[in-house]
RNA sequence: GGAGGGAUGGGUGAGUGGCUGAAACCACAUGUUUGCUAAACAUGCGUACUUAGAAAUGGGUACCGGGGGUUCGAAUCCCCCUCCCUCCGCCA
């Protein structure tokens, strides 16, 4: 959510930079939370007014009772009914515009960051660079949901049975390798620097508004009713409510957190080619990273979380390429985003596996997450980064695909020793 | 799931209708004193909205888990909800 505050004072900055989006225009709707702001405060200063001479006239009445005076209490009295049927009036209608205003901010998403290209969908997302290893493969060279079928690494249809479509069922080596590129992730993480979390995996109403997921796109969420919890699309949603209200010191900075979790999507309306196999699931295992800093330094960690998946990608010999999303591409609650993508050779694709976001202070106003520091005499929003490190199903969909040979499948040199075997074999 | 108790500022905790935005203590910050550290003393120390001001700062309003009600006036009384604790039940 943007501050009404800072609409206010950079309007057209504002305008300018949520055009970058391009699919829609937000001048209206920027326009309409302005107007009604005016009127919130307007209502406000009226209602205070007539409040300060309620409380005042109180206060008189007050020491009138005490020394005896009960008939001039009384005149006093009979004064302060006008003001209290005027205040209920204000506040019903300061409660309205407030309500209407909140609905309208809720509506606009982030304003890209000013280097964000324009652009209406993915064609128009800038390449940034490429890397890891050209692989070229057989002709006969299967989809990754031939070979775990071939290698009895994944059962999707044991997950139909047992669940539904999209919760595959890990076995054997598959179910290994799982956990070896989640250990694999994770203490990737812990040597960047990020402190490890397990959190909750339902998380409350207030935490899906905190990081956006809530009002607006509860369809995407599994919605555990007669409790009213939300199980998590991501760890970013539990991680980063660690810190809703909180108000962190300039010291605590910079805010590292990463966390192993899986992830539910319902995913609506996804049907066909593009979702077979592991491509899009669920239920899926993803390790998260977070990081909560000072506003000034948030787009130099933006290019450090990058960096830090990129490495995890090249430790895995996979070939990637990292996009800058253009604004039409861009999540809701993101001021730049980059994606992370790894080339499945035997589906001849690009897959996305990570995607890394500043969210500037859209979520920090949301969470009322702040920090003080030394020249900083009222809290200020802090900046709120994620990022997947990393998402697994395409990944390993990747490693099996392009890691194939007639006889098997060869893992990358650095997870042999979290996986405890080299190949799979039949 | 049943019965009872509770929720106050960063922490402990006082406060049962007006003089309480809230005592006291601890923590924290600054200053004084003292070879250093420590101790002692002094002062300061919530958040949001709003208003005046260039700023320093001052004024107003709201907030004592959340929502509603009673009252001229609510942290304090009443109702609903949430959470926590104790006991019982169930259980990895």
């Amino acid at each position: 959510m943007l501050e009404v505050s800072n609409i206010r004072s950079n309007t057209a900055e504002i305008k300018n930079r949520l055009a970058r989006r391009s699919n829609a225009s937000y001048d209206a709707l920027i326009d309409q939370i302005l107007k009604l702001d005016d009127a919130r405060k307007s209502t406000q200063s009226e209602l205070d007014e007539i409040l300060a001479k309620s409380n005042q006239l109180a206060g008189q009445i007050g020491v009138l009772y005490k020394s005896g005076k009960a008939d001039e209490a009384n005149d006093l009295k009979k004064q302060t009914s006008e003001l209290k049927e005027r205040s209920t009036e204000l506040k019903e209608t300061l409660q309205a515009t407030e309500r209407d205003l909140k609905e309208c901010l809720y509506q606009v998403p982030n304003a890209p960051h000013t280097s964000v290209p324009k652009g209406s969908n993915e064609t128009d997302n800038e390449v940034v660079r490429e890397g890891g290893p050209e692989v070229t493969l057989s002709e006969t060279a299967l989809p990754h949901w031939d070979l775990a079928d071939r290698y009895k690494l994944i059962d999707f249809e044991l997950g139909v049975k047992i669940t539904g479509a999209g919760f595959p069922v890990y076995t054997g080596k598959g179910a290994k390798l799982q956990r070896a590129l989640i250990n694999f992730f994770l203490n990737e993480a812990t040597e960047a620097g990020y402190q490890e979390i397990i959190p909750p995996l339902l998380v409350n109403e207030a935490s899906g508004i905190g990081t956006g997921q809530l009002p607006d796109k509860e369809g995407q969420m599994y919605h555990a009713a007669k409790d009213d919890l939300y199980l998590i699309p991501t760890a970013e949603v539990p991680l980063t409510n660690i810190y809703r209200d909180v108000i962190l010191d300039e010291k605590d900075f910079p805010v590292m957190l990463c966390g192993y979790t899986p992830c539910f999507r319902r995913e609506a309306g996804s049907y066909g080619k593009d979702v077979r196999g592991l491509n899009r699931l669920h239920q899926f295992d993803k390790v998260e990273i977070v990081q909560i800093v000072e506003p000034e330094d948030s787009y130099n960690v933006l290019e450090k979380m990058v960096a830090h998946v990129e490495e995890l990608l090249q430790k895995l010999e996979l070939p990637y390429r990292v996009l800058k999303l253009c604004g039409g591409d861009l999540g809701f609650a993101s001021a730049m985003t980059y994606d992370m993508e790894v080339y499945s050779a035997a589906q001849k694709k690009w897959l996305e596996v990570s995607s890394i976001s500043n969210f500037e202070t859209f979520q920090s106003n949301r969470l009322k997450l702040r920090y003080k520091g030394a020249d900083t005499k009222k809290p200020v929003l802090a900046h709120t980064l994620n990022g997947s490190a990393l998402a697994l199903p395409r990944i390993l969909a990747a490693l099996l695909e392009n890691n194939q040979t007639e006889t098997g499948i060869n893992l990358p040199e650095i997870l042999v020793p979290y996986a405890g075997f080299k190949t799979i074999e039949k």
